[in-house]
DNA sequence: GTGATTGCAAAGCGTTTGCACCGTA
DNA sequence: TACGGTGCAAACGCTTTGCAATCAC
């Protein structure tokens, strides 16, 4: 628990250094925004993180996240998540080549490595003749909690 | 050249069969919508549809566009195609586990086999707990004739 | 102090719904 | 003939833009 909270105030205050140093100003609006999002297990959409952010810091306006979400990805801090139900959610990004598992139920998500699809990237490429520059692999299921 | 027309006549005439048998009547919006789809060889979303369809079918409106491709997808004749900038364009759908390849610049799409991803998805679903369920795998990239 | 940032209201855009008319079976 | 399907217009929900007031630096 104490070590789940260490791990939130890194990533908030991180982000925060981030957007600082980018020459943008650290206003209440963005950080209630980044509060909810650098702690968030699963992907939220603007108006989730409107919800929540109001609870803490009522007179956010929903353009305001709109605003720092864009900001956010601008930044590489988040990234947009694709599900079959929609793709406006926004998740913690990642660095590297990682990919996505998400929770059909609770919407947990959580990456893993996915290094061994370059064998299947290269055969696919021969095959194909197409030059592959990007790859998205996602898996959907029940996580351990949910099943 | 000959013979992709008698795959593309086929593919037509499947799909109006496909609706005649699951009781929807076949009207002039519904095969000009279904003339596009089932010949193009990219994703497309239902404004362009729209607009390729009254090149033949000038009275065609918009909201029927939205409705036959709401019984295609139905009767699983198409899918969704999700992509960075936009998860709204429908492709011709493929049977059995096959997964997309799609040019950056032009937006040609092909399907191919990712038979090689079971090993994986057992290795993530030990290390995670997870139950997985379903899997999305896209590569994007520049095809042979746009390098 | 100054200019970036804010919240509100209005506009914009893609999609869906209500409805009277039309056309397939 | 009956009723499923149509196009139009209006409604809808989500996102973006315009603007005067506000706040971080």
């Amino acid at each position: 628990m104490d070590n789940l909270n260490i791990t939130r105030d890194k990533r908030t205050a991180n982000w925060l250094d981030c957007l600082r140093s980018s020459g943008y100003r650290l206003t209440e609006p963005r950080q209630a925004v980044i509060d909810i999002l650098a702690n968030s297990q699963r992907a939220l959409n603007a108006t989730e993180i409107f919800d929540l952010a109001r609870e803490n810091y009522p007179s956010l306006g929903l353009v305001s996240v709109y605003r720092t979400l864009e900001k956010l990805e601008e930044l590489e801090l988040i990234q947009k998540v694709h599900h079959p139900d929609g793709c406006q959610s926004f998740i913690a990004g990642f660095t590297g080549h990682q990919h996505l598992l998400i929770c059909q139920v609770c919407g947990q998500a959580e990456f893993f490595e996915g290094d061994d699809l370059t064998p299947l990237i290269e055969h696919v490429s021969r095959e194909s003749g197409f030059t592959i520059e990007e790859h998205w692999l996602q898996f959907f299921g029940l996580c351990a909690k949910c099943k």
